[in-house]
DNA sequence: TGGCGATGTCAACACGTGTTGGCCTACAGT
DNA sequence: ACTGTAGGCCAACACGTGTTGACATCGCCA
């Protein structure tokens, strides 16, 4: 046989990662996602079953934080903005959920759940009054998202051009504040 | 005659807000906001043209930020961020801006624009060093969009939950670093 | 060699979309 | 009372979509 069919799933996988990601959900067509990973449209039904079960397993994404209260404790802002750059920029998973989670209710509430549990979790370890632990898990979010959807997506200029040193500078000191201040 | 035309295309025009606002450009058909104006969907033609017409017409926004400069310099932080909240909160434009421009590359681009005019000519006459002014605007832009992004549309429980003025107390003195540190 | 299962293609269906043109209806002016 | 016109409706078209089932082809195994 020329193909088996674990590369054709992962060729139709890495081609819907891809349409995801710069398309959202409704413009990317299984047309065009067969037609990236050199298919017949129908072949994606075969193993995925339909549209749905196809971003599901796109948009399959672990935020994988690392154990920030195992850190300097003066350093978690810092090592927090630098690991959510390298996570955005190695997983279109990341670009996925923004694009998508904007306008499809059932992406909202997943990416609720991710960010509530690595987020929330990761700062309950590390808050002094617990009961603070979501309320500076979000403000840190609203940063970190807010800093992802201005450089890789919307594509502010002076974001966009900023260096990743720059970014760290500026950044990690606020989310230092909204973690542990 | 029982309605006048002026009326009517009114009637479209908040209908099309709305479902802009809360479906995104493409889920947002012609049909339901007809529908919901209690008109028939030719008459969005008639009196539009186009879908993209009545996006034209129903995303035209403005920031209508107040001269910063003219406030005591330490209270600027605190007067972007309440600023922005009122303004999100009477103005749907602002979530139909965000809700497209993160899949529509043309709505992308006039965020662009209305932020680098806007908040970057605020910035301008605020900072010491001028050549610093659109980063800095960049700056603010990723922390104030961050938090319309958690709060209103991603709706994080722990963000939708705060109160305007913890919102204020916490992003007020973020935005002063941005902008006058 | 013959058959069988896996891999892949083809054409088509059913549906929802934006968009169009023709028709109707009720009021204003004469 | 008649007519013109502005406001509104209806049915239909053309198109792209997700999805389906029947058919083809290739390589392994008995």
């Amino acid at each position: 046989m020329r193909r088996t069919s674990e590369d054709t799933k992962a060729a139709i996988l890495a081609a819907a990662r891809e349409r995801f990601a710069s398309d959202g959900y409704q413009r990317a067509t299984i047309r065009a996602i067969a037609a990236d990973a050199g298919i017949d449209p129908s072949m994606v039904m075969r193993y995925y079953g339909n549209k749905d079960g196809l971003f599901a397993a796109a948009a399959d994404v672990d935020l994988r934080f690392p154990d920030l209260a195992a850190l300097p404790r003066h350093t978690v802002g810092e090592a927090l903005i630098t690991h959510f750059l390298d996570r955005w920029e190695e997983d279109e998973g990341m670009m996925i959920l923004l694009r998508t989670g904007v306008t499809d209710e059932a992406v909202a509430e997943r990416m609720r759940g991710i960010f509530a549990a690595q987020l929330g979790s990761l700062t309950a370890r590390l808050v002094t009054d617990p009961a603070q632990a979501p309320l500076r898990a979000g403000l840190a979010a609203t940063q970190v998202l807010g800093m992802a959807l201005c450089r890789y997506v919307l594509r502010l200029p002076p974001v966009a051009g900023m260096s990743r040193q720059e970014i760290i500078d500026w950044l990690g000191p606020t989310l230092q504040r909204y973690l542990t201040d």
